[in-house]
DNA sequence: AGCCGTCTGTGCGCTAGGCCACATAGGTGA
DNA sequence: TCACCTATGTGGCCTAGCGCACAGACGGCT
């Protein structure tokens, strides 16, 4: 992680777009841009932080290692969320691992200016805790979408959500680490990519990902991506 | 849903047992003790809720279901924890369905009265939103374990899950019920109940299952369910 | 060009768990 | 007691996805 002097472009993240301007301003001089490289590691299980991160570019996935290495992704926050929850909800240290899925820039906030600013019980607050809430949604749809859906559907549902939160149509992701965050193995991304390759939807090549026809992608993907698109809409649209 | 004239003892919820004595005693007059039956729908995906309820002997399913019928829990919520989270989250709609699981009785608040005591940013507050992140990591660890670990195991866990929050060893439900809840067909319940009696864990009789052995369970299930049980006693302990 | 490491494609055998079709066994009420 | 309904047990067949093994294929470096 690499720290530039200043802010870029606060906005470019929604939910400090969407604050109100004493609130914006008062913030603004607390926020400090960094740049993650891809596969980082924000912070661990178990971990403590010291700052949170609103991505602005980056988008960063939020995981589960199981003992024996085998691991599973739960949610991803880019440019519409933020990273480290545990430090405005209470808990303290994190209860899973964050990793950058996608390199690119974040603002990160001290954890105590965080604080202070939550516990004013304004503007703020409530984006964060609709925030929360939208992720929960991102969360339970992945439980339930792991149990009934096909890996096709979850391979398009994972494409479609960090496809959102991208400006580019290009993803730069093996299939290894796909495997790894949809907790499947490496060969059943190979097949399931294979298909999507075969119906135009995608091209695969070496770890460059490029979404050809995002019509087609919405037309094999499950339910579950739509419900968590609309619940982000609704709640912070 | 039945309604008492008033609350039998709030502090058999564990987060009203939390209160401190100022905040305990402002909302006492504001809680009102209901019964609940089996299979009750507390809430529908999308619906409006006029109350929060924190139960006390019931325990309360959060699950979503498909469109085509199917589906999977993604939570369970029983004293420890309350129903309605999005009343405090700001999301107004509720994302999922709320069934009643176990037969019993609840404390209900009105929306209002909740959120106006939320909006004071006091140790409720705090223990709501505390609440709220252990949530997050059931529901997290139930998108882990439905992805990687066998039925075997998820009835395990989900039977730890549901005896931690009854004060008897007897749970009321089909082993149809159980399915819809794990998101697996009914016969799958069956042999894997089947397997748990063979070991001498459970007997279970046309609905009625009976914990013989903890034990035995705690050696069968995956590692999630400690996962989740630490969580929530680290948060709310 | 040639080497080598990484990424991707493919085939094969295996298992868990899905769907379907019944068989049986506790209850419950006439 | 018997009819009937609901809950559970079981078996057969099928598919998705796992583990493993290995064969290209691309790209960077010398």
């Amino acid at each position: 992680m690499s720290v530039s002097a200043r802010a870029g472009e606060p906005t470019e993240n929604r939910l400090l777009a969407s604050l109100p301007g004493d609130e914006y301003e008062r913030l603004l001089p607390n926020l400090q841009q960094v740049s993650f490289s891809l596969g980082e590691v924000v912070y661990e299980f178990g971990g403590h932080l010291d700052y949170v991160y609103f991505p602005t570019t980056a988008i960063v996935s939020l995981l589960y290692t199981m003992e024996n290495g085998s691991s599973a992704e739960m949610g991803l926050t880019g440019n519409d969320g933020v990273v480290g929850i545990a430090l405005f909800m209470g808990g303290g240290t994190m209860p899973n691992r964050a990793v950058v899925q996608s390199a690119g820039a974040a603002l990160r906030m001290k954890a105590k200016v965080l604080q202070d600013e939550f516990a004013q019980g304004r503007k703020f607050q409530h984006l964060l805790l609709r925030y929360t809430q939208a992720l929960i949604t991102q969360i339970s749809q992945t439980a339930v979408c792991n149990r009934l859906h096909s890996v096709d559907q979850q391979l398009c549902r994972w494409l479609l959500l960090s496809h959102d939160r991208l400006k580019t149509d290009q993803l730069i992701m093996t299939q290894e680490l796909i495997a790894n965050m949809l907790g499947v193995r490496r060969e059943g991304v190979t097949v399931a990519a294979g298909r999507l390759q075969d119906a135009g939807a995608i091209s695969y090549v070496r770890g460059h990902i490029k979404i050809l026809d995002r019509q087609k992608l919405e037309e094999t993907v499950c339910e579950c991506y739509r419900v968590v698109k609309d619940e982000f809409d609704r709640l912070l649209g």
